[in-house]
DNA sequence: CAAAGTTTGGCAATCGGTTGTCATTGCCGG
DNA sequence: CCGGCAATGACAACCGATTGCCAAACTTTG
């Protein structure tokens, strides 16, 4: 029988290859694979059995195109090559596999420009996005998570379901743990202008130094990156601070090599606490105290939170804020104020 | 006019609204956006106001559909979190975008299988993938080039076209840096049995001890993090040697820090060179002497050839292969042999 | 000025599914 | 034994583009 002979084209087989092999129509396939209460046990057994045959894969354009869901997730960061997004790309990555998602990661270079026609040019081809560290304004932001559903990550804009790492508290963790070795000035190293993050540890950490009574200053900005942290070990040398809290630790890093090349000792001339606890910070000379989060676990939140949004069908209410507790890993960068007394001497 | 009034609905805008507003043919619309040339120029700008002024932006799910392209590429790793892909994966995002391709990243978590399913499941949604540090069979590879264009990197199967980073020349540099510290005794801590980097590695290390007259002994196999570099160490220090040439800088750095622990001093008691100038590599304490290729410029490098492979049209006759050319970066690391004599002394 | 050649742009099929509609079938109780 | 209801599966429209084919309109040439 000519009719009856397995497919004979190389080409990959669709359900109409199914359909014809089982002598029923595309549709019925099409309900089988996908709705399987609505077919027949037999009818559906026989067709599950053909696509096996043919190692059927369905093309998922042509479902995302009828259906209009793409199975895809957008996860847009600022830079792929900063370290602290490796955990949470690998937190998304994992928890979008196993929800049987796949994962569009996009590195927007910390520009807004880009993330905006990122958020566009994804607006079809993605079911939803999670955005890391966003630049873009809170209306901009408001208005594009109204149009696909949207989580962000360390961005607190009213309206938009968000993760938040908690380092606003672990910055005073931070401060009294440096004041508790005698340190009374001490320097912010501030992050890009644009990152609410940096914005919001710098209110965290001032408020608490009012508190305290302590003097804190904020220097910079600097750019999240190591390069940038010469120029911050020299602004903190010059403004006399003796220990420091970086916006990230990419940042406290560099200056920990800068300080280093102009012979000045840290802990013992100078302080460092970053911030992240990413790949490096364990194993920096010295190594250096930061605060520290699951990030990996921040990633699979924003996945499930944006899944809920997704489907609003199963349970579990609908968080539209989720909060990630941080900590302070104290390590060798941190060390007495240089001159200081200890307090039980 | 009820019919001229602009995209009441909410909906994007679809080409069909263009030619509506235009009143032209949906086809001519295409037309005019794809294959300008083909459609009269008033006719065109027209058209592209139109599409300007409606903000329309092309469904990419459909373009796909209908031409078979996706525009998209995928890329497979290994391992996100594994620092020596940061650069990899920014070198290939950046080409890409700059040719108007997508990047589809996904980690296959060092998985053989995981990476297989992910290049079937690609095959329909990808115009193309490079494949890092393939997990895959020879013969998988070659079955897997042939379904769909591919460039693979630092993994050489007669066939596929690939971009290698000349690692085994730089092992003999570094194998002549180490004698001429005047170490005899050197190991060499492999990598994963299934990275073929890691036997090309071995192989041109052997030769080049064999060359020279000294003993290199290989230990492992480690896996490729941090965490194995305890155990690398632990090896390296009961095999007697006084050098160690790792499979990578993750390896290298983990050793770093259980010698560190242990008490044995680097370079002092132990010269260890690390391989790929990972992230850290810099900074670790001692920094670490390693062997540095242009990663970034890698992943640019693989994507022009699979681009030159999808597009035969343009120019620049299709290279199957390219090496990357590597060299030792001397840190703190590596220094004299334990009681070895200076030559000029 | 007509014949021949070249543009130009519309029609309709197609990509591979999803989904609404509806006819058919079979089972049930009355 | 028949009407009514649920289950089943076929048909066809549709998602938003691309593209082969062809007719109309225009240009060139003899």
């Amino acid at each position: 029988m000519a009719t009856t002979q397995p497919a004979a084209v190389d080409r990959p087989p669709t359900i109409h290859d199914i359909a014809a092999l089982c002598g029923v129509a595309a549709s019925t396939v099409s309900r089988a694979l996908s709705t399987p209460d609505r077919v027949n046990i037999r009818t559906r057994l026989r067709i599950e059995a053909a696509a096996a045959q043919l190692h059927y894969i369905p093309n998922s354009q042509a479902k995302a195109l009828s259906s209009g869901r793409t199975g895809a997730v957008g996860v847009l960061v600022p830079d792929i090559t900063n370290p602290f997004y490796f955990d949470l790309i690998r937190g998304t990555q994992l928890q979008l596999k196993a929800a049987g998602y796949t994962q569009l990661l996009v590195d927007t270079e910390e520009s807004d420009e880009v993330e905006a026609s990122t958020m566009e040019q994804l607006r079809k081809s993605a079911d939803g996005i999670i955005v890391a560290a966003s630049r873009l304004s809170d209306e901009a932001l408001l208005a594009a998570a109204a149009k696909m559903p949207m989580v962000t990550m360390n961005r607190d804009v009213p309206g938009v379901p968000a993760v938040l790492i908690d380092t606003p508290s672990a910055t005073s963790q931070a401060l009294d743990h440096l004041i508790s070795l005698g340190h009374t000035r001490v320097a912010y190293m501030a992050g890009p202008t644009t990152s609410q993050s940096s914005e919001r540890r710098w209110t965290a950490l001032s408020e608490a130094a009012e508190e305290r009574g302590v003097e804190v200053r904020r220097l910079g900005p600097f750019a999240p990156k190591t390069q940038s942290g010469a120029a911050a070990a020299d602004a903190a040398v010059h403004s006399g601070v003796t220990a420091c809290i970086a916006f990230n630790d990419l940042i406290a890093i560099g200056m920990l090599q800068r300080l280093r090349e102009r012979g000045i000792r840290v802990p013992e001339d100078m302080s460092i606490v970053g911030c992240d606890d990413i790949f490096g910070a364990d194993f920096c000379n010295p190594p250096l105290s930061t605060m520290a989060s699951p990030i990996e676990q921040a990633g699979r939140v924003a996945v499930s939170m944006l899944l809920a949004q997704l489907n609003p069908l199963a349970g579990g209410g609908t968080r539209s804020r989720s909060v990630m507790p941080t900590h302070l890993t104290v390590r060798g960068s941190t060390g007495p104020a240089p001159g200081a007394t200890h307090a039980w001497k």
